[in-house]
RNA sequence: CGGGCUGUAGCGCAGCUUGGUAGCGCGCCUCGUUCGGGACGAGGAGGUCCCGGGUUCAAAUCCCGGCAGCCCGACCA
């Protein structure tokens, strides 16, 4: 590519608003520009860089025995309430785009698992066209209430999403594995360090599932990380465990109720006891919830802690809560709740140590002081119910976790028979002519966001850094006053010809201009490899060559041969 | 969805307090000199000052109402 025709404009100075290094890069990079909040056009370098990504997820997910097709990003809406999926739409946990057309309200797809299901569902009939996998690599839209940090969180992006479709439970689970493994491969060919966390599920649904994450500074989440057993796992997932201590309690004070009017928060309950000199850590912290039979649960955790609620808990809202003749808010506590049938989930420290506690009374403006667990109540479940802090003992080895800020790049999800139970014809006929429901699995790797990750881990105050597997070019040829030398230019246009002809892709710099302003452009764009031809290298024959990554040179005859380059 | 800030040339910004001819730097166009790390000189093009209403002889500037963007939080497949 002549860049003296390449739709290219770069900027020197940091565009306005822009909230990260990698980001403002491929702006001033010419990259992409903001069409508006979240909303991406890829100009013509950026669309290479987003084509060899494609191209890599291609390449592993084929190696990987999958079929590439193409959906509608468009769907009806009927398909959504098959899955009963549309009832969740604009809320935060589904931010769907609707369209009102003629024929009804369309949904621009936020995610395929409907249109997926029904689509395979009608082609598979029967288990001897089972497992079957499918991918595609489309636009997704999503009503992000805050897009950020460029291409990793828009509105609109491109991503690559797969979809396992098998007889049984095994033959999910080994796809599942298969799919992860393809996962790997493709952050392993992009230079991204990518680690697998388990993690919930949230609107997607099914049961087994992990995150890709790729440690960054600027990622949204952090996932909790043991060094010593390799354990991993998203911050709303992880458990840790406590060691008992032991305590001698037997001449611990009897447990006495205290009238609280207006002690409803945690700080208001520090205040109220301020005076008592009991801290924030021998307090409990408890809130109501449902689990996932829709039962109402109270969970106790330390005072300081924040409570974590296991997947499918919800918390119970102020209306119920407020209706429930057994629990009173600002009062919630340990002790009566079994005589109003609702069950008790203690967290692992409360019961490491047992006590003394000081809890909500489970009376109008009330509390216990001197909860004693074991004494005074027995819980009904016992678990870890917080999230992890940085020092919490590792579930596994007890090591100490740390807590990684990183990007979520991926997602991969055992969905079981979620959609196919409720979604019409996703069976097949067995070997025993029994009519089954499909088990579904399903994989997504978001691939423009990769982009904007790869800009923000691959980029120094220069400019961007590309990995060569993704570089919007191989080369990036410079010629110093061609305009001004016609030998210069004709060795330039061979030289350009030549290793064009050899198979490498070449950014050739024939514009007009000073080397300071071509030298700068090249270090910005990235590209790994900068040639340089000027009049000096020229008299002997050679052309100089730069790598962008480490600054490594050297030089090649113009007659080639050019491996070295490669 | 709450709190804060911002909207002026392609990009980055000043001007607004105290109303009166719309500016600077970069970029862009022409000519000349230069040119192996963001050159210099001369000339030039480019604006619904976010939108609507109000006050005023007069509004980028003051007032009211919108819209958009960014930041913090909430949320996040």
């Amino acid at each position: 590519m002549r860049m003296s025709q390449l739709l290219l404009r770069t900027l020197r100075e940091n565009p306005a608003d822009t909230d990260s290094e990698g980001y403002a890069l491929l702006v001033r990079a010419g990259y992409v520009r903001r069409l508006s909040s979240g909303v991406y056009t890829f100009l013509p370098l950026g669309l290479k860089v987003l084509h060899r990504i494609e191209a890599i997820v291609r390449r592993e997910l084929d190696r990987a025995g999958m079929q590439e097709m193409l959906m509608p990003a468009l769907s009806p809406i009927e398909l959504w309430d098959q899955s009963g999926r549309s009832a969740r739409f604009g809320t935060d946990a589904l931010p769907a785009l609707t369209v009102d057309g003629r024929g009804g309200t369309y949904v621009l797809g936020p995610t395929h698992e409907e249109v997926v299901t029904a689509t395979v569902g009608q082609e598979v009939e029967s288990y001897r066209q089972l497992p079957v996998t499918v991918y595609q690599i489309q636009s997704k839209f999503r009503d992000e209430a805050r897009p950020r940090y460029g291409l990793v969180r828009t509105k609109e992006l491109v991503m690559c999403d797969a979809y396992s479709f098998d007889r049984n439970p095994e033959g999910m689970q080994a796809s599942y594995e298969k799919a992860v493994a393809a996962y790997l491969e493709i952050f392993a060919a992009v230079e991204l360090e990518a680690t697998p966390v388990v993690a919930q599920s949230g609107a997607i649904g099914g049961e087994v599932n992990h995150e890709f994450m790729v440690p960054s500074v600027i990622g949204e989440d952090h996932f909790a990380s043991c060094s010593a057993c390799g354990y991993h796992a998203n911050t709303e997932a992880a458990e840790r465990q406590c060691s008992a201590q032991t305590a001698e309690l037997s001449d611990v004070a009897p447990r006495r109720q205290v009238a609280t009017p207006g002690v409803v928060t945690m700080d208001d309950v520090v205040a109220h006891f301020a005076a008592d000199e009991i801290a924030l850590t021998n307090m409990v912290k408890a809130i109501a919830a449902t689990n996932a039979d829709g039962e109402i649960v109270v969970i106790a955790v330390r005072g300081d802690r924040e409570v974590r609620l296991p997947h499918g808990w919800d918390l119970l809202d102020d209306e119920a809560l407020t209706a429930h003749r057994g629990l009173h808010k600002g009062s919630i506590g340990l002790v009566g709740l079994a005589s109003h049938g609702i069950s008790l989930a203690v967290d692992l420290e409360l019961m490491a140590r047992p006590g003394p506690w000081l809890c909500g009374g489970n009376a109008a403006d009330t509390h216990d002081v001197s909860v004693v667990i074991g004494r005074d109540v027995e819980p009904d479940l016992v678990g870890s119910f917080v999230v992890v802090e940085a020092g919490d003992a590792c579930p596994n080895c007890a090591g100490a976790l740390e807590l990684v800020r990183s990007v979520e790049a991926a997602h991969t999800f055992q969905l079981g028979l979620q959609y196919s139970t409720k979604m019409t014809g996703a069976s097949f006929l067995d070997e025993d002519g029994t009519e089954q429901p499909l088990w579904m699995g399903c994989y997504g790797i978001g691939v423009s966001r990769l982009l904007g990750v790869l800009a923000e881990a691959h980029h120094d105050d220069k400019g961007l850094v590309w990995p060569k597997s993704v570089a919007p070019f191989d080369l990036h040829l410079v010629t110093l006053g061609a305009n001004r030398n016609p030998d210069l230019q004709t060795a330039g246009d061979l030289l350009y010809e030549q290793l064009t002809r050899e198979g490498f892709s070449v950014l050739y710099d024939d514009r007009e201009g000073s080397p300071g302003v071509k030298f700068a452009d090249a270090d910005l764009l990235g590209v790994p490899i900068r040639l340089v031809l000027g009049a000096k290298g020229l008299e002997r024959g050679v052309v100089e060559w730069r790598r962008r990554s480490d600054d490594g040179e050297g030089e090649v005859s113009l007659s080639g041969p050019f491996s070295e380059l490669r």
